[in-house]
DNA sequence: GATATTTGACCCGT
DNA sequence: ACGGGTCAAATATC
């Protein structure tokens, strides 16, 4: 708990660390050929990370309040602040008072949604990956929506303990989107960092991403399992709403990105400069740090080579689970468009003072 | 054989 | 009673 606290501090810090580096931006942005957008964004930004920093303070008074972690479970080494239902009790026992706690913890942990969109027809339907191993146990039809919603849970479950699992649900309005809602917190060690180069998006998806906040609504999905976790090269947004965590104040907002400005390469309009991605790298975090297995393990630099062009993400370190995920591309995906944006990437030094490859920061 | 997915059944909250 | 979420056996894939 105590490293828990640690890193809190560190992702507050890097934070408003990072607001501090913005409003610099921003400054050198005031200029009138300074273009708007350019500075929305970066207003944005800024109130991001304020927010962040909030939601972090927030996290901890939220974690503060959950029962103390149940001691001695065999599987849960990295047992959070959520307790765990299949520990100290016989499978008997469990069946009953696990089953209780599955149904307290849907309301006790935090929750919050992504809107993912994809790039219909273009071949880079996947697995969604937001950085983190998922599997899946269970699919339902739910009322009123055209396509079935998909449960999964972290694939460390067992193995760790960890009881983050997500739901992933595909718009009827928009087949591209897909909501995903996360519930609780990662409490594994991601173990296979493969931060990965995965290969960038097609062409014609990578250039309208933007972000925005996105709005509570109601999906009519049509049934369609395949793919529920595609990828989202494509176009518009990847937005994220806290739902439990935020119902109080709404601490995990997304924000936007005049994405297709940035397709134009003005000059004015390049705002992503080195040290801002570092920052973005460096609240990102886990998910960057340490992607994951089979079903999900692009994050990465695509993600960010996205990112810089508009693609959607929000800038919640995921680790905190608080926030967002990033959305990459899936590395089957080949053809980058976007290919230079490596060289790109490799300006971002990664030896911020986060620490990234200590595992035992987000332990 | 190990691991992941599918899918019907079950449980809980409303 | 109904709908959503999870379990777990069967099945598929690696």
């Amino acid at each position: 708990m105590e490293k828990s606290i640690e890193w809190e501090n560190r992702t507050l810090i890097s934070e408003l660390t990072q607001g501090k580096e913005l409003a610099k931006q921003l400054s050198n942005h005031l200029s009138p050929t300074s273009s708007l957008e350019a500075r929305q964004f970066l207003v944005d930004k800024i109130l991001s990370s304020y927010e962040k920093s909030l939601s972090l303070l927030n996290w901890g008074a939220w974690v503060a309040d959950q029962p103390k972690p149940t001691i001695g479970i065999v599987e849960s080494p990295h047992s959070f602040a959520i307790s765990s239902p299949r520990s100290e009790i016989s499978d008997q026992d469990c069946k009953e008072e696990c089953g209780r706690d599955v149904y307290k913890k849907r309301k006790t942990q935090p929750r919050w949604t992504e809107q993912v969109k994809v790039c219909s027809g273009t071949g880079l339907e996947g697995p969604l990956d937001d950085g983190y191993s998922w599997r899946k146990y269970g699919q339902k039809d739910i009322l009123g929506a055209s396509f079935p919603r998909g449960y999964y849970r972290c694939t460390h479950r067992h193995s760790q303990g960890c009881l983050a699992t997500k739901q992933v649900q595909r718009s009827d309005e928009d087949r591209s989107i897909f909501e995903v809602t996360y519930r609780g917190r990662h409490t594994c060690n991601q173990a296979s960092p493969s931060p990965v180069a995965s290969p960038s998006p097609k062409n014609d998806c990578s250039k309208q991403s933007k972000y925005h906040r996105k709005q509570q609504q109601q999906h009519e999905d049509k049934p369609k399992p395949t793919n529920e976790t595609s990828v989202n090269f494509g176009s518009d947004s990847v937005q994220a709403r806290n739902e439990d965590l935020g119902s109080k104040d709404d601490i995990f907002p997304s924000f936007s990105f005049p994405c297709t400005s940035f397709e134009n390469g003005n000059e004015e309009n390049n705002i992503f400069t080195e040290s801002m991605m570092e920052n973005f790298l460096g609240s990102f975090s886990p998910t960057f740090i340490s992607p994951a297995t089979s079903e999900s393990n692009y994050f990465s630099m695509s993600a960010c080579h996205l990112n810089s062009f508009g693609i959607g993400y929000s800038v919640q370190t995921p680790e905190s689970e608080l926030t967002t995920e990033i959305i990459s591309a899936p590395s089957s995906v080949t053809n980058s468009p976007i290919g230079d944006l490596d060289i790109l990437i490799e300006k971002v030094d990664f030896d911020t003072s986060f620490p990234f490859d200590n595992p035992d920061f987000f332990a």
